[in-house]
DNA sequence: AAAAGAATGTATAATATTGTTACGAATAAA
DNA sequence: TTTATTCGTAACAATATTATACATTCTTTT
C-alpha cells in the first residue's frame, strides 16, 4: 500500500520531470542531489527525501542516472499510457488546448470538441471538428474517454456534468471558474485563471504597499 | 506592519471574493461565517480567522455585510486599481487571453500584443494589433505597463526577459513551461498548464492503482 | 585489494502550517 | 431587559513540511 503523498510533493514531480528532461537532451547521464539541487533551487535532501517516497533510484557515491530516474518520474505519473480527451466548449480556450501538441506528445489525445453554438459546430480544429453538444452524452456511452476537459462558461457546466458523471469518466480538468461537486471517483484538477492573476494582483499590491512605507519612514 | 500571511489563505482569497460576488449578485446581503464554511466546504472558524488576518469586518450577532466584505477584499487584492498588461506572443494563447473578457472586467487591460512571427504582425485581436516583438524595448520605455504575460515557447524567453526587467516590469504571469531567473523586484506567478496536467495523471494512476489492489486481494 | 571519498537513504529534530475548541464580548432580536 | 446569535481571538492539537545528521553503500583511486 502506498504510504500517502503530500500534495506538495506531488506537485514537484512535474518539475523534476521537467528538468531531468532537459538533462537527457543535453546529455547528462548522471546527477546527484546536489547538483540537482542547485539546479532547481532547492535543498538537496528535499530531493532525497521526495523521490525516496516512490523508491531507490539513486546509488550510494553515484547519484542517480538520469535516464532511469526520468523513466521512474514517467512511470510514477502514470505517463507509460496514453488518455483520451474530450474538450467541452469549442471556443477560444478550447481550441487553444486543442492545438497545444505538448499534451499530444506526452499521450493525451484529444478525441472530440464539443459545443452548443451553432456557429463554432461543424469547424475543423486540427483535425477535430466540432460537435454538438447535444450528442456528448451518446458520444461518452460509445467510445472510452478519460478525461474531459471544461472549458465552457461557469453558467453552462451544469449542463454537461451530470452526463459526464453517469457516464463514469475519470477525470475533470476544470478551467471553468466554478467549484465542481462530483462523486469521489472522479478527480478533479482546477485551473482558474483569474484566481491566479488575482493572486498576482494581490502580492504587487503587497509590493507596493511595502515599498510605499519604506520610502515613508526611516526605520534605521 | 502586516503580519505576514501563509500562501494558503492567499490563495483563499479569490475564492472568498467569487463567492460573495455570487453572494451579492443573489441579492444576499449579510452571510455568517457559518452559512459561508457550509457553501464553501470549509470550516466557520477557519473562514473568521482568514478574514481576521486582514481587519475586523464582521460584527457580533450579526455576521458580514455581504456587499462590505465583497469591497474590502476587492481591495485586499489590489482590484480598485487598474493595471496596464502586455501579452508577449500572439500565439492560440496569447490571442485566447487577449480576447477573455472577465479580466478586463476586473481591471486587467490588455494594451498590447507582440510576436516574432512575420505571419502574426499586424493581425487585430480585439482591437489590438499584434507588435513586432522587436518594438518591445521601446514600447516598454514609452507606456506604463504593469504586468507582462508570457505566452511564447520557452526557447524564447530568454530573449525578451531582460528587456522586462530592466524596464522594471513590476510582475509576469508566466504560462511559458520554464522557470524564470528575475530579480526580487518583480512578482512572478506561473500558469504551468502541462504540470496541472501531469498532476491530473498521477492522481487519476493512484486511483487505478487503488481500485485494482481492492479488486484483486480481499483484504476482510 | 584496501583506503578514501562521495552520495544516498532514512531516522530524528525543528519549524511551519492548518485546523479545532472554547469562550468572552458585542450585537441583534424578542 | 433578556436571550440568542455570532464574531474575534487565544490556546491548543494535529499535520505537514523542511532541515539536520549520520550510518551505509557504492565508486574511485592508488
Amino acid at each position: 500500500m502506498d504510504k500517502d503523498i503530500s500534495i506538495a510533493v506531488i506537485k514537484r514531480l512535474p518539475r523534476y520531470y521537467r528538468y531531468l528532461g532537459d538533462l537527457l537532451e543535453h546529455g547528462v547521464t548522471r546527477i546527484s542531489s546536489n547538483d540537482l539541487a542547485r539546479r532547481m533551487n532547492l535543498t538537496a535532501s528535499q530531493i532525497r527525501q521526495d523521490l525516496n517516497k516512490f523508491g531507490c533510484f539513486g546509488q550510494q557515491g553515484y547519484g542517480y542516472n538520469v535516464e532511469l530516474l526520468y523513466e521512474e518520474i514517467k512511470s510514477i505519473l502514470g505517463l507509460e499510457r496514453t488518455y483520451n480527451l474530450i474538450i467541452i466548449g469549442g471556443g477560444n480556450l478550447g481550441q487553444t488546448l486543442a492545438n497545444y501538441g505538448n499534451f499530444q506528445k506526452r499521450g493525451f489525445r484529444f478525441t472530440a470538441i464539443f459545443d452548443k453554438n451553432p456557429r463554432l459546430i461543424g469547424l475543423n480544429i486540427r483535425g477535430l471538428e466540432i460537435l454538438d453538444v447535444a450528442t456528448l452524452d451518446n458520444y461518452l456511452k460509445t467510445n472510452s474517454v478519460d478525461i474531459a476537459v471544461l472549458a465552457l462558461p461557469k453558467t453552462n457546466v451544469a449542463e454537461v456534468l451530470p452526463s459526464l458523471i453517469e457516464n463514469g469518466i475519470s477525470g475533470i480538468w476544470n478551467f471553468s471558474h466554478v467549484d465542481l461537486k462530483t462523486p469521489e471517483s472522479i478527480t478533479v484538477e482546477n485551473v482558474h485563471l483569474t484566481d491566479s492573476l488575482l493572486t498576482l494582483s494581490y502580492r504587487l499590491s503587497q509590493n507596493e504597499k511595502g515599498r510605499k512605507a519604506n520610502g515613508d519612514t526611516d526605520h534605521s
